[in-house]
DNA sequence: ACCTATACCTAAGATTTGGAGGTATATAAT
DNA sequence: ATTATATACCTCCAAATCTTAGGTATAGGT
């Protein structure tokens, strides 16, 4: 993951950008999941492959994703969603992150909205 | 670093924080920044020493702070400061860290970009 | 025929961090 | 006097996450 041209921040972030997303569409596949953060940030993210699969894997071995492949116009696609576990875990990772960057921002003193 | 009573989140902002913290404050110690972080977040967020004298030592190694030890009462205090070099790169790599917060929270927002 | 986009994957190495431990002095409580 | 707590520094190890760099394969455009 990385911001302009400057790469490795903020370790940690990725799972739960993963289980935030798939909180609000239900369904996604791994390279859609890397076009929808460039999307929401204008291009100034990119989420690396080598970062992506193995947060899903892992994901996936600790219960709170299922997936399920398709074949759409000849390639595979491996679809991710939220198991009822994963809206939980969900759920209180978004808010511990949440809590963080509020933290964070306290000091680093920037605005405090969030 | 912690949060409440979840542990290991976003590596890589405690350096940004350490330089921060110097922009404001010209001068300090380990123990003091360990101290100042937790007055900020209302003892929510805690830096660890096994992070924070390595991490300390690394700006030092890349010539972002010089230090200067003093005895105060009797103990021994390493006071540290952002060289001119350090004024520089703090601007920068807290710019960077700024910028990336704003992506995170369009993400975590989905707020669609345009 | 070639290149780009789509779509999945792994392995190596660097970096950061938390946890556990160590050393030492000053002060307050028992 | 002894103990505990706060102050103040430090290092090593293991775990986790990431970037970089590869790999495989199909579809469509030039």
């Amino acid at each position: 993951m990385n911001t302009s041209n400057n790469s490795s921040l903020l370790k940690g972030s990725l799972s739960v950008i993963i289980l935030r997303l798939l909180e609000d569409r239900d369904k996604m596949y791994g390279y859609e999941i890397t076009q929808k953060v460039k999307e929401l940030t204008a291009g100034e993210m990119t989420i690396t492959e080598g970062a992506l699969y193995p947060a899903l894997h892992k994901l996936e071995a600790e219960g709170l994703l299922t997936t399920e492949t398709q074949i759409v116009d000849g390639r595979a696609r491996k679809y991710y969603s939220l198991t009822k576990t994963g809206h939980t875990e969900a759920a209180g990772r978004i808010a511990d992150l949440t809590a963080f960057l509020e933290n964070l921002n306290l000091v680093l003193k920037l605005k405090p909205s969030l």
